[in-house]
DNA sequence: CCGCATCCATCTGGATACTG
DNA sequence: CAGTATCCAGATGGATGCGG
């Protein structure tokens, strides 16, 4: 490769030029299709940990206090309807539910890495941005 | 490499271990940090387009017809502000500013495409995991 | 040309209580 | 244990009009 920062034009076109609504609306582009879920604020956590092994309902919820019963119930449940985890059903006497990665989730994994990697490499220095911008705009 | 399809382990559990309220709030966790920004809804479009060549505010504008001026403004100043874009005003008569992607903007567009031509690889199969979904559902 | 301010509709997500 | 239902506050985002 030489050095090809962006996306190839092509690529990058098609995405676009269809999302410019030639019948290829936003919800259709395939770029948007899937960041929107990742900016789902539970989505990516919830990926990363089950990229760890299966893990029950109850586990998620205590792996993440914070979040309420309703947004894991509903963010599994996105996860799921995109295939990108699965949910098995044991009937067990009370009965327990274990979700775990679909070959697709597992295929994200490495993307999604990535931009965990960029991320923590780069916090400082987003936050370091933010401080000076925050800064200036205070005089 | 053998087939670590998740983050180290060690890295992981940082950035969860913080997140879980040690002192290392949601906001200051760096994956949720850069995620819910990119979630933006317009974020890696604008990101995308300026990975291209430098833009002019107006061009922008007609380069994505269905952003509000609103949203077009408060995204690149997001975006600025965390030092991902750059931002030049020229004197000229009717004054113009010019948007470009600066060095760390430039750095985030490996993970970004990365994630993007896997949306665009499985992009179908996520629509057909929908589907099926959708299907089961109805019944 | 660029951007801000205001107003307003919608969506997201949290708290709580209740079911199998 | 796992999930649903209801209610509600706050964030998101579009339309419009004004200002430099």
């Amino acid at each position: 490769m030489k050095e090809p920062p962006t996306l190839s034009p092509e690529a990058l076109c098609d995405a676009l030029d269809g999302w410019k609504g030639q019948g290829f609306t936003a919800s259709d582009c395939p770029v948007r299709d899937v960041i929107d879920h990742l900016g789902d604020k539970w989505s990516t956590l919830l990926l990363s940990l089950l990229a760890t092994g299966p893990k029950r309902f109850g586990a998620l919820r205590r792996a993440v206090p914070d979040i309420s019963q309703r947004m894991l119930t509903q963010t599994l449940r996105d996860l799921q309807r995109d295939g990108l985890i699965e949910r098995e059903v044991f009937p067990t006497k009370p009965p327990s539910v274990e979700y775990s990665l679909s070959p697709l989730g597992v295929s994200l994994q490495g993307p999604l890495n990535a931009l965990i990697a960029w991320a923590m490499d780069h916090h400082n220095a987003i936050r370091a941005a933010r401080a000076r911008y925050d800064e200036a705009e205070a005089a």
